[in-house]
DNA sequence: GCGCTTACTGTAACCGGTTACACACCGGAG
DNA sequence: CTCCGGTGTGTAACCGGTTACAGTAAGCGC
């Protein structure tokens, strides 16, 4: 592979002057010019990232951490992130920390020494202390860690609210809560948003909120065990589609009908809602805005340009599909 | 952040001496160890990656092209190809080209110019001649792309006939063939297997071979289609699970039940297969195995052992779910 | 004719590592 | 006592770019 001393060779000139016609910056004189094209293409030359970087400092990389690419949540997250890094020119290195703090402290060393240009995090298993001290840029997505850092999310205690009373307003007598893990932020906030409308009820009782993992097979089982015991529950609030989808499995093995009997309502809209049957009514995240714009965020933090919310929480929206009740208002 | 000279300085050694202890190579006293060591604990100094990679030319990093990691099929390999790449010390770029040709020569040539180590390619629409001229290690998973280069797919053909002929013996009078789009070698491969079962049966006509794109949306119109016009056909072996997951969506809609009227095998193994109601029956590819074979593939042609195999081709195996009917033989 | 600015180009240091080569020391074989 | 191979260490070139700085030439106002 020629380099750029090839290239100044063959064109007769000196390296730094190929170098500026690469870059486009400082004088070059266009006959010059044109024959440092007329080498370039010759030889087939194109730059070394890798030394440019070195001098530069700048990598055009990021990283993306995100807990498991698997989870069907993460790759239309990923897909926004990669879209949009390559927009600008930026290349995406794909980590999955399972949620793992070890795992997440060995990427950001990696990361680190791989001198990436900044790092999107849609996990915290991670301490803000060694958030703060990793001196790249950093923008959290779906996870808030804590004011200083930047971060996207969706207004989860609002979209808690709305499901579970549309839930109410159908009809539905006795609405339980499958929740997200206790170490899980937004599965806090979305429990709370459910408690704020049931907790006057005269049925409300504690043990209507089930602990999940977000994940389909406990929550079957949870479901499953909670339907059997108690039978007059007829509406489910789930903190995410997946456990929703859990969910349903339970209620058909038990021949349950959906939403007659049962209504459901999940939390994200990830695509996997619609590709069952009934399909998923849920409270959608704009899962690929978040990832579009905590990019976008991302960049201008890199870049030094100013950016406008360090802090933005993004609407979410009552999709109605196959689980729930049409209600005539 | 502290560099390689730093540590020499204050371990009063020179920067050879710090780089062997780094490497583990050459002759050190240990004392010298100790006092290097101590240094660089003291400094908090980590090597940085890219200085390394360009005297090195290595970069412990790979790219990882997939057409679209949204696509359910993909993250599962995503993930294997990353597991795997960690254990070794690599890094993974993640890139979606969306089957583009464009797209993928813009990355064939970001790759190149980051210096990656290998690149695996779940995605084939570059011509031969170009991955040829790529003088980096690639390892193409899933689709055959030309024996010279190392490849890792299922038995797509044998797959096919297996799920063609469970649907005949299980009582199916007409079988149906959802394929997949022309360009993709498997997609033929799998198509190819359907009609060596079916070719010799006097009810075959190839109007039972449906075009399909490997995505939902089309496979239901095209089911539905095909199930007001034919409605005697009463089996379908799907080219994908998300075809076959369209092909229930359309019976569903057609409230034609399944599997009693309708059979449906799907073929890849996706878990989204088990997400739905009835569990799709399907033709399962070891799609982890896939990609964490080829990302052994890839790391032994990079650090130049010996290959065993560079052909390989997995086994599928049938999944018995709810979309096929038992048979008791 | 002189000084000043602008256009253009080259030299060489630098980014932060690796490593070929040179050199020095030491113990054992002959 | 000399020679030799194994240890241990440092100097400096190199990987392939960027860029500060210096230098030259041309154009222009006075």
């Amino acid at each position: 592979m020629a380099n750029i001393r090839d290239v100044s060779k063959l064109a007769g000139v000196s390296v730094a002057t190929v170098s500026r016609v690469l870059n486009q910056n400082g004088y070059v004189h266009p006959d010059t010019e044109q024959k440092v094209l007329k080498a370039i293409n010759e030889l087939n030359y194109i730059p070394n990232f890798v030394a440019r970087s070195l001098s530069n400092k700048k990598t055009k990389t990021i990283g993306l951490i995100v807990p498991d690419i698997t989870n069907p949540f993460f790759p239309e997250l990923a897909r926004a992130v990669e879209d949009v890094m390559k927009i600008y020119g930026y290349t995406v290195i794909l980590c999955n920390s399972d949620e793992d703090e070890e795992k997440e402290k060995h990427y950001f060393q990696i990361l680190k020494q791989k001198y990436i240009d900044g790092l999107i995090l849609a996990t915290a298993s991670m301490p803000i202390s060694d958030m703060q001290a990793f001196d790249v840029p950093i923008v959290v997505i779906d996870r808030i860690v804590s004011q200083g850092i930047p971060t996207v999310v969706a207004k989860n205690k609002e979209g808690a609210r709305l499901a579970t009373r549309l839930l109410l307003k159908q009809g539905c007598k006795k609405v339980a809560h499958l929740r997200g893990p206790e170490s899980v932020i937004n599965a806090r906030e979305r429990c709370e948003g459910y408690v704020d409308v049931v907790r006057e009820k005269e049925w409300f009782h504690p043990n209507l909120i089930i602990q999940g993992n977000y994940e389909i097979k406990k929550a079957f089982h949870e479901t499953m065990k909670l339907l059997t015991e108690q039978p007059d529950v007829d509406g489910i609030f789930a903190g995410n589609d997946l456990m929703a989808i859990g969910a349903m499995k339970a209620a058909q093995q038990l021949k349950i009908r959906i939403p007659d009997e049962l209504a459901i309502i999940g939390f994200d809209g990830i695509t996997l809602g619609e590709m069952i049957f009934p399909e998923l009514s849920t409270v959608a995240q704009p899962i690929y805005d978040m990832g579009a714009i905590g990019a976008r965020m991302l960049i201008k933090l890199i870049e030094n340009s100013p950016v406008d919310k360090l802090y933005q929480q993004l609407d979410v929206q009552f999709i109605e599909r196959g689980t729930t009740r049409k209600v005539c208002d």
